[in-house]
DNA sequence: CTCCCGACCAACCGGTTGGTCGGGCCGACG
DNA sequence: CGTCGGCCCGACCAACCGGTTGGTCGGGAG
């Protein structure tokens, strides 16, 4: 009945169907990337279709492969985007000035706020269904979120603000608290997603590990109770 | 020809022809909950069929299904073991005495060791292909791992050895460190998997973090290099 | 000996998967 | 005007999916 039969005007029509009345904005392939990043973040790339993402697109399943080579060239050309919009943000938040510790926290909670950022889920994917060649390119062409956060670690280093620690592996560990809490959350419905509360936590955990001892005042500024 | 036409027989012979020279330790279900574990870590529910598994451990599909009444019990009943496990292991490396900077480095040198627990990943696959109410049983089934962190930090709270934070939050965020190292590591081949270094460092960071204050000279004991 | 039972299997089910193919629409260019 | 090339479509494919069927097997109970 409702099948469109027609040619282009079918993708609209199917968009107004599936209750999506997003502003014309994004078509095709822009459209394809944005619902396949929804899906994949949420079910993982083995758990999506090929059919799933184009129906969400309101575009045939052969299109998606007039745009893509195939469901990993896809899934790649999503992690990048995904790739460098984490990085785009987490700069504006690093580069709003403050201390480090405003930096930090300010980092924490814009993961927080991006609940979709399911990052563990798609790192793993990244791992388990994309080949060693595409990865290693995709890793070459745009850094992972936690290279943002290294220069800062750096700088801060440099200026003696922090004790001797690598800068790679300080914004790794901070990362790692960051994510691991947003999909611990995910695992049991009971406990609630983190907030402002734990991003304050996790940055007095790292600041105050790696402080050159003068950081305790600074500690004394956000004081808990 | 080599098509086993036998009954019961069959089961051992595949699993000579596959190369498996197990010792008759495991048989029928708990090769199945032996390899379907190793795929699941390995590469995610919806990644794996119930067909790997059986040819895996030897066993024909249909058997599968005599033991466990679908693909998503089988999955939860791995996960129990492997949540056991860990309990278990890491009990056992926090019961072996020290002091708790010891005992928490020895548990992360553990989860460095057993590389085998991609436990991102089960965890991911337990919110997104895991019913609701199996999952909700299984949590209250058996604790995940970070719950046997907990007491050890509230105990050390308790004696005034850190300051005020609230345990499970410290317990989470240590288990989120380590975690995440190994499990970034995997990301990009260059980058090595976290060893003993690591592990100080995690540790450093953490207690330095919620340390009384008299805790810097402990972590001059570990000094680096 | 018969009977029963848990473990196990080959064959099969409807449905879905990633991927392909030939052709229709439409704006741009000549 | 024609036609050319980028987009997109319906129809289709072999392979595979999770799950079910009817039935075989060895061994313990009576």
């Amino acid at each position: 009945m409702a099948t469109a039969i027609g040619g282009k005007k079918a993708a609209d029509g199917a968009a107004a169907i599936d209750g999506t009345p997003r502003p014309p904005a994004a078509a095709g392939r822009e459209r394809v990337l944005g619902e396949g990043r929804a899906l994949f973040t949420a079910q993982g790339f083995a758990a999506v279709s090929m059919q799933q993402i184009a129906d969400a697109a309101g575009v045939n399943k052969a299109t998606l492969y007039h745009h893509f080579r195939d469901k990993e060239d896809l899934f790649v050309a999503i992690m990048g985007d995904e790739f460098a919009a984490a990085h785009a943000r987490i700069e504006t938040a690093l580069g709003g000035g403050g201390t480090l510790r405003e930096k930090l926290h300010r980092v924490a909670a814009l993961v927080f706020a991006s609940n979709q950022s399911d990052f563990g889920r798609l790192a793993a994917d990244l791992r388990g269904h994309v080949s060693a060649a595409r990865r290693a390119e995709l890793l070459a062409r745009c850094a992972p979120p936690w290279e943002s956060i290294r220069p800062v670690v750096e700088r801060a280093g440099a200026a003696g603000e922090i004790r001797a620690i690598d800068p790679d592996l300080a914004a790794r560990l901070f990362f790692g608290m960051v994510v691991s809490q947003v999909w611990w959350a995910k695992l049991d419905d009971d406990w609630p997603a983190p907030d402002a509360r734990v991003a304050t936590a996790i940055v007095d955990v790292l600041l105050d590990g790696i402080g050159a001892g003068t950081t305790s005042a600074a500690a004394a500024g956000t004081a808990p109770d």
